[in-house]
RNA sequence: GGCGACGUAGCCAAGUGGCUAAGGCGGCGGACUGCAAAUCCGCUAUUCCCGGGUUCGAAUCCCGGCGUCGCCUCCA
C-alpha cells in the first residue's frame, strides 16, 4: 500500500502523512461542552475522526486519541441557572446522555477524555508562564493574551491582524491592549464555579484547556488535530498562539484537519439557530449504520446538508450490501456438488483484488470515504454477477473464494465502523418460528395455494421479516 | 468589507489537465419468478452554473460574472 496523504489546514494542501515517533500517531480531537444534547452536526465530525483513527490503525499505527470534555464554561454557567441546577449536575447529566449517544454512534472510545475541572493546576501553570513571558497581561482579575506579540497570528485561519481587527462585529472591550486579545483566565462573578489562582478567584477562558490538555497527554508537535471547520478560528487560532509561545517549540501541532459542517436547507446546524436534529432522534429513527454511511458518502471537508432524502438512500444502499451477503452466506452453505471453471473463479478474484486495492488507494487519499463506498458497491455488483454463476455449481474453490470475498468487504465495512446484518442471522426461538413457517409457506406453494403462501409472505412484512424465493429455496432477512 | 469554500443526471455524490464523467438512490424497459422480492442486463449528464481565455487537449488551470454557504461573536 502506498503513502497516506492527508489535508492539512495550515498549508492548504495534501501532504505526506510522516508522524512525529514511527509507527505511532497522536491524536486529538476537539471534543464536547455538555451543556445540551449532541446533534447531528457532532456526529458527523466524531465520525469523520473515528474512521481516521479505524484506517490508521488498520495501517498498523498505534493510534493515542485524546478527546477533551470541556466541563466548565459559559454556556454550562448560563445554562444550569437557567434549569435552577448547579453546574456540576448539568455537566454529570450530559456527558452520561452523551456516551450513550456515542457509543450507540458506534465510535471508538477515546483514550483519555480529559476534563478541564481536572486540569486547573496545568492551565494555571501555563497562563503563569505566558505572563512570565510577556505574551500575557492582567487587567482587573482577567488574564488576555496578547494576540500582537505573537508574529504568527492568523496563519491558520489566513488573515493578518489588521484584516481581523476591521471585520470584529463585538464592541471591543476598551480594556484590552488589542481587540483580539482573547481571555485565558476569567475572574469569579458571584455564585459562579471557581478555583484559586495568582491572580484570585477565576477559571479558565475558552482556548486555553485544549491547549493544556493537548501538550500534557502528547507533548508538543504531535500528528493529528482535529475539528470542525467551524473551530479553526478563532479556537484553533488562539491555541497555535498560545502553545506555541508557552512551548517556544513549532509546530504545535504537525496536521491540522478540519470535517465540513451539516447544514439544513443549507444552513450550518447550530444550536442558535435552532436548525438542529438531535443524534439520539436521528440514532432512533435511521439507526447508526444507515448515518454512517450518509456521512461517509460525502467527503469530510465539503458541507453536507442533512435530509431524511439523504438518510432513506443511505439504507436503501445498505440492503444491497446486506442483500450480498445473504447471497453469499447461502452459497457458501451449500453442499459443494460440482467443479467451477477456472475463469469463472479468476474473474471473482481479481475483482476482489481490484476492490481491496482501490478501497486503499482511495483512503490514502485523504480518507476519500465517498469514493472508497464507490468502490466498495462496485464491487459488489461485479461480485453478484458472478455469484449467479456460481450458484449452479457450488463448488469447494468457489466457496472458499466467495468466503475471501466477504471478508474483504467485511474488513472495509469494519474501517467505516458500518455493520451489516447479512440474512437469517442468529439461532434463537424467534429463528426457528420463522424457518418453521417458511416450511409451512413452501409445503403450500408445492400445493399451488398461492394465496395463502402470499399472505404468510405479506404479514411477514409487515413484522419486519422479508421473504425472497430463490432457485436454492427461500431466504430471509430482517428489514433495516 | 476581509478570508475560505462550493455549484457535476430527477435526487445524493466521486473525479481537479488526456482511456467510455465512478458509485448510490429513484424511474423506465427486459431476463428470472406462480406472483413478488432480491439479482442481473439495457436506457436515464455528448457534458460538468454562465461567458471569455490558456492548451494539441479542460468538469479539472486562468480571468470575469451569477448563485449558495462558512468564518471574522458562542458553535462540532
Amino acid at each position: 500500500m502506498g503513502d497516506i496523504f492527508i489535508y492539512n489546514t495550515l498549508t492548504q494542501s495534501k501532504e505526506r502523512f510522516v508522524t512525529r515517533e514511527q509507527n505511532k500517531v497522536y491524536m486529538y480531537v476537539c471534543g464536547i461542552t455538555p451543556y445540551d444534547a449532541l446533534h447531528v452536526g457532532h456526529a458527523r465530525t466524531f465520525t469523520v475522526f473515528d474512521v481516521m483513527r479505524r484506517y490508521l490503525e488498520y495501517r498498523g499505527y498505534e493510534v493515542f486519541h485524546v478527546q477533551n470534555i470541556t466541563d466548565i464554561d459559559d454556556k454550562i454557567i448560563n445554562r444550569a441557572s437557567e434549569l435552577n441546577i448547579s453546574p456540576g449536575e448539568l455537566v454529570q447529566r450530559q456527558i452520561a446522555e452523551a456516551e450513550e449517544d456515542l457509543c450507540a454512534l458506534g465510535l471508538l472510545k477515546p483514550h483519555v477524555e480529559p476534563r478541564v475541572t481536572e486540569h486547573i493546576p496545568e492551565i494555571i501553570e501555563m497562563v503563569s508562564t505566558l505572563i512570565e513571558k510577556g505574551y500575557a497581561y492582567q487587567v482587573d482579575g482577567d488574564i488576555y493574551f496578547d494576540v500582537s506579540k505573537f508574529q504568527r497570528y492568523g496563519q491558520l485561519s489566513k488573515q493578518d491582524l489588521s484584516s481581523l481587527i476591521a471585520g470584529a462585529r463585538v464592541e471591543v472591550d476598551e480594556r484590552l491592549k488589542n481587540p483580539l486579545d482573547f481571555a485565558l483566565w476569567k475572574a469569579a462573578k458571584p455564585g459562579e464555579p471557581c478555583w484559586d489562582s495568582p491572580w484570585g478567584k477565576g477559571r479558565p477562558g475558552w482556548h486555553i484547556e485544549c491547549s493544556a490538555m493537548s501538550l500534557k497527554y502528547l507533548g508538543s508537535g504531535f500528528d493529528i488535530h482535529g475539528g470542525a471547520l467551524d473551530l479553526v478560528f478563532p479556537h484553533h487560532e488562539n491555541e497555535i498562539a498560545q502553545s506555541e509561545a508557552y512551548t517556544g517549540q513549532s509546530p504545535f501541532v504537525r496536521y491540522w484537519v478540519h470535517s465540513g459542517l451539516v447544514t439544513v436547507g443549507g444552513k450550518k446546524m447550530a444550536k442558535s439557530l435552532g436548525n438542529f436534529i438531535r443524534l439520539r432522534d436521528a440514532l432512533n429513527e435511521h439507526g447508526k449504520d444507515a448515518l454512517r454511511l450518509a456521512f461517509l458518502s460525502v467527503h469530510y471537508r465539503s458541507p453536507m446538508d442533512y435530509t431524511d432524502e439523504r438518510i432513506r438512500q443511505a439504507k436503501a444502499a445498505l440492503e444491497r450490501i446486506s442483500a450480498f451477503l445473504a447471497t453469499a452466506n447461502s452459497l457458501m452453505r451449500h453442499p459443494a456438488i460440482g467443479e467451477t471453471k477456472d475463469e469463472l473463479l479468476a474473474k471473482l478474484v481479481s475483482e476482489r483484488e481490484r476492490f481491496v486495492l482501490s478501497f486503499h488507494e482511495a483512503m490514502e487519499d485523504d480518507f476519500n470515504t465517498a469514493q472508497a463506498i464507490g468502490e466498495l458497491f462496485e464491487f459488489v455488483k461485479a461480485a453478484n454477477t458472478l455469484l449467479v454463476e456460481l450458484l449452479a455449481s457450488p463448488s469447494n474453490a468457489a466457496r472458499e473464494e466467495v468466503a475471501r470475498c466477504v471478508a474483504s468487504l467485511s474488513e472495509a465495512l469494519r474501517i467505516l465502523g458500518i455493520d451489516v446484518q447479512p440474512a437469517a442471522a442468529g439461532f434463537g426461538e424467534v429463528e426457528r418460528l420463522i424457518e418453521l413457517l417458511i416450511d409451512v409457506r413452501q409445503r403450500l406453494r408445492q400445493k399451488r395455494d398461492y394465496e395463502l403462501a402470499d399472505m404468510i409472505r405479506e404479514r411477514m412484512k409487515e413484522l419486519g421479516i422479508i421473504l425472497e424465493d430463490t432457485p436454492a429455496g427461500t431466504r430471509w432477512r430482517r428489514a433495516t
